[in-house]
DNA sequence: CGCCACTTTGAATTAGCTCAAATTCCGTGG
DNA sequence: CCACGGAATTTGAGCTAATTCAAAGTGGCG
């Protein structure tokens, strides 16, 4: 459970048991702290709400957009992806979620979802008719902190995906993907050392805002500094010896050549 | 400066008062219901709180990023920048807040602002303390639902940000930005044919993900088209005859050449 | 009037895109 | 088991939209 640092002496080991490897350097207990509120939440929700739970394969879509909204998902395992379709017919995943992610927020303000919710993996949601949670906050504002709180954190979340997009070169967008995506393991209380990424190179690069060549090229580079390792077969699978070097490698990007006087 | 045009067959035609000149084709009440809508919400905030107001002034920081969150602000005049600044130096404007809009949201799940907000013009911004707002919600629904519209709209408005991004060229951004601006003011009860920008290139650039030159070449263009025309004096001032015709150039960039066939 | 910040426009450069070809992976059926 | 085919990926090469660099032009204001 404890990374034994960052140079690589681990082996391939068994995926087994021994899950949880994180590595945010500044705060050890960072992750664990943050895997935990999420499992307090889902706790809080299951024991007020107790609300029904429905597994998804890779593919199923749990809400489409333009559909009546009328309640929202809690993810509680799998992945999800969001997809917006315009009326000019522009294609955009705006979106990824994680274990104790909610989804269908977007629908409050509408009266309808704007987005498709699309499982990338088998996984479990739990459906949450709004009205009952509104109705459930009356007897329990800790039920009410929760959805502001969720709510808040996409908030921000989305903010920090605009910022990438903004001010990040593609590469070093792909390095946040990543970073990301194994924070979000981490936060899941799941290994976050290898990544097993559920999306086509031509999905990320939509998501990132760049094409899927610039992806392949990006993640190739990634690959030759070391920063990530291709699992033996499948180019699918990657494997994140330091989650620290994801992010010097995005601070390298962002100095170029100033290094040097 | 004004180039004689491609085609050019419109005269300059009097702007005088014919205020309010919309044009959503479809609708075309849409912009009164929207700012009755606005100003019901409010109406109610004003009756139910009576926050406290605060006037600013253009470069008024309202919060910073790193404060201690306790109070929502709404903005009730002017025009509002969030900026983020991260870590390593990257500084960026992530939205722009008009009347209506909330500001802050972001505190809730971190428990500080994690941006900077900051007037861009004289204004008035009405102040919420987070935790009299959810007392006062528990009296009045109405309360909580206007809360939870607001926050439910933010995400759909950033994800319509993002869709921008990374499926517009830089052109159709610049144009995109201006429709967006028109339609605020009309929602905020404003004239929506005339935008008084706060902003110098450089900031849309920043909030666009474009440099400043990119930025004065798209508006140029777009001035060559007829789609705006500059105020006399002054290249802030920009009047929009239609803005339909802002959609419909944001549509023309994205076929580029497969009307032909 | 003259400074200064902002804007516009042009020319050269480049990051990322498009197009194209080769390679790998994986499921399917003989 | 292997051969086959389709989809995803990688990599190269040229092209283009947008950036960078540079030089005027414009407006606001003490």
């Amino acid at each position: 459970m404890l990374t034994t640092a960052p140079v690589s002496s681990r082996p391939p080991g068994p995926v087994i048991a021994s899950c949880l490897a994180n590595s945010t350097p500044v705060d050890e207990h960072a992750d664990l702290r943050a895997s935990r509120h999420v499992a307090d939440t889902l706790k809080l929700l299951q024991d007020r709400l107790a609300p029904r739970r429905r597994l998804v394969h890779a593919g199923d879509v749990v809400y489409g957009a333009g559909e009546r909204f009328s309640t929202l998902y809690v993810l509680n395992a799998g992945f999800f992806k969001m997809v917006n379709l315009t009326a000019d017919g522009r294609e955009q995943v705006v979106s990824i979620k994680f274990r104790g992610d909610w989804l269908g927020f977007d629908g409050i303000a509408r009266g309808t979802y704007s987005c498709d919710a699309v499982a990338m993996d088998t996984g479990e949601v739990w459906m949450i008719r709004y009205d009952e949670l509104l109705a459930a906050c009356r007897d329990c504002p800790a039920l009410l902190d929760v959805l502001h709180e969720a709510m808040s954190r996409q908030i921000g979340r989305d903010r920090e995906s605009l910022m990438s997009l903004c001010t990040l070169p593609a590469d070093a967008r792909v390095a946040e993907f990543l970073r990301y995506w194994a924070d979000s393991l981490a936060r899941s209380g799941l290994r976050s050392d290898q990544i097993m990424l559920r999306m086509t190179r031509a999905e990320i690069g939509n998501y990132l805002g760049m094409t899927l060549e610039t992806v392949s090229r990006a993640l190739s580079k990634l690959a030759r500094d070391q920063v990530i390792r291709f699992a033996e077969k499948g180019r699918r699978e990657i494997r994140i010896p330091d989650v620290g070097a994801l992010s010097s490698f995005v601070q390298r990007c962002l100095v170029p050549v100033t290094t040097l006087q």
